[in-house]
DNA sequence: CACCTGCCTGTGAGCGCTAACAATGATGCC
DNA sequence: GGCATCATTGTTAGCGCTCACAGGCAGGTG
């Protein structure tokens, strides 16, 4: 774009200090000669302008630091250029690379994106920040709150501009961008499976996050068409800590486990995401019990960390940068087809397993 | 704000799908039986306006699902009511955090903010940042990019807005906020002196992030301070990689010292963030040391998993989330005060030392 | 009863830009 | 030479809103 540096330059008494209005287009018509619509002509690289004009144009654009005023252009053309997202925890690694994805994506489209972020999830909270943003005149908004509720209350507001989700769930007739999330689990499961073992535990995300649900239910068909045992999963709510306490859990079972319970025994955990599953390494190794010796651990997402986990962990990549950018995509492709319509298109992204220690013994 | 599921209601002909234009003010005006004005004033909560009018007019709103236009409200205020944020690599905690805490902070100001994220540095990069931001008339920006060239370029750049950065060096004429990062590292270094150590080695950050180079000073100060030998620092990037690397060299050094080499001998070691520490850790165990029996640990941020590495560690809190909103606070004074002086002003937020397993024996 | 003083409301201008149209001159063709 | 054609430029009218100002209509005062 221009150069923003060459203010110094302005055709004003030098040394006054004072908020001198920026120049309009007129400025830059008046020092050019030329009117104001051919101002704006070479702005918008119209073929119709001489090269000397543009070039005269160009140069007192550059000797006034001209920029457009968004604002004025936006009431106009009726287009603000903005997109909105809406994010949900988003210091946690998945939510925070998928919004910077997002971002980049969008300004390579030639558009800004403005976040708004949730503290916790609740239908009223999600319905504030779509006003913020709309108060704003965003054209579209990417929501991602991978919340059961979340996505109901979404559909059931008829907003007045496109939406895409992220890990929105796929019933509802909203697009949607996602990870194949029960791929994802499935991999892991018969991955540990293949490793010999007779069951595999589950340690699962919050049951009301659409992730959690999907991931627990890779989990169990595996299970279920290998004829498994399916034992009851454990509840988490994604933090550490939580997966620390059903890493207790399990410890205890081992434990009772070898003196010849009725439940399967605990050989084999895949934890609904990586920084649970640092939870259940810690309490499993406080047990005493050696990871992958005597119980397998799987995670989810692939944090950075994840490979410097003692042992490292074997866990399932999600290109959450790739999400961003799809759903970027999807979102600019109905704004500039005009529809509405096509509600039920779906982008799904396959993950990937990391095989590392936790899982196989080294 | 106003509800905006009301559309439905809508005084057109129902059913009729087409992209209808959004209602005016006119619009409003024109049902509620009053001017365009009056409608203003209602929005505007001036005071000189009949209840009875202002009820109908509302009720209008209301049917009509009408909201203001924010570019046409923006072109004659000469308020866009927009905030810029620049930052580097986001996916970490600390930006993130960093940034939530702000756009959160923001919102309650009444402004909205755009993020642009840099991948890396660098001072091209930064001006293109900046530029998109500035073409999208952002009233002030925060950057985020606590890197030593990034600041210099900054202040050489002279904006037409004001700019406050985080983390940004405190030698420059741009206001700042910050973690006392020397203080912070002081308090690590200090606790390990204080645990016995003869003295304490030190993983750094890469040496143009001011973080970096303010966290070593400070560990270095307080070896200084009490006559402790100062070992060379061990050069990391952030990553549990690079701390992996640095671990496995100050394990070898470990085991030469046992041979009773000239330099210092390792028994604990300050690293510079906690990604890296993990790292550290993990070079420690596979090459057999004990944390803390043999070599103490602390790092830097305190993110969600440190509590369950293994140890726990032992490390510097940053409220992240201040730092955020001291950054908006400091934006919008002088937005709102319209100076462009006062360019040195600092706030500066203290740390917290969060002494866990890794530097004390449990 | 004329007057001033508050409240409440409407009118008009214009923010800086783009889109549609009009105007100009140069060029080509019959 | 007359006329259509094209490239280039200028003119005008808004986009939807806020601000400054001008009324009208009540009540109080001399």
């Amino acid at each position: 774009m221009m150069p923003i540096t060459d203010r110094s330059l302005m055709s004003q008494t030098a040394g006054r200090t004072g908020p001198r209005k920026a120049p309009t287009m007129e400025d830059v018509a008046q020092l050019a000669g030329v009117s104001h619509q051919t101002v704006s002509r070479v702005l918008s690289d119209h073929p119709n302008v001489r090269e000397s004009t543009r070039a005269e144009v160009l140069r007192a654009i550059g000797q006034l630091g001209y920029r457009r005023n968004s604002s004025a252009r936006a009431l106009v053309t009726r287009r603000t250029l903005t997109l909105g997202v809406v994010a949900c925890n988003p210091t946690l690694f998945g939510p925070s690379s998928t919004l910077f994805g997002l971002e980049e994506a969008a300004r390579d489209e030639g558009y800004m994106v403005s976040a708004v972020t949730l503290r916790r999830y609740s239908a009223a909270a999600l319905r504030e920040a779509i006003d913020h943003l709309s108060d704003w005149g965003v054209e579209g908004i990417v929501v991602i709150v991978p919340h059961r509720e979340a996505v109901t209350a979404l559909a059931e507001l008829r907003l007045p501009f496109p939406v895409v989700t992220v890990e929105g769930g796929h019933d509802l007739p909203i697009p949607v961008v996602s990870v194949d999330q029960r791929l994802g689990a499935r991999m892991a499961t018969s991955h540990l499976l293949a490793a010999g073992h007779r069951t595999v535990w589950h340690v699962a995300g919050p049951p009301s996050w659409l992730e959690a649900e999907a991931r627990a239910d890779g989990w169990r068909s595996v299970l279920e068409e290998a004829g498994a045992v399916v034992p009851p999963p454990i509840q988490g709510d994604w933090t550490p800590l939580s997966g620390y306490r059903a890493g207790q859990e399990l410890a205890g079972r081992v434990t009772a486990g070898a003196a010849g319970r009725g439940s399967a025994e605990v050989t084999a955990v895949f934890v609904a995401n990586d920084q649970m599953a640092l939870g259940v390494l810690r309490a499993l190794r406080e047990a005493g019990l050696s990871v992958p010796g005597q119980v397998a651990i799987a995670g989810f997402d692939d944090i950075p960390e994840a490979e410097f986990f003692t042992p490292p962990l074997t866990t399932v990549r999600q290109d959450f940068a790739a999400l961003g950018k799809a759903s970027i995509r999807l979102l600019v492709s109905r704004l500039e087809s005009g529809t509405t319509q096509g509600d039920d298109e779906r982008v799904v992204i396959e993950p990937r397993l990391i095989v590392r220690g936790s899982s196989t013994p080294s």
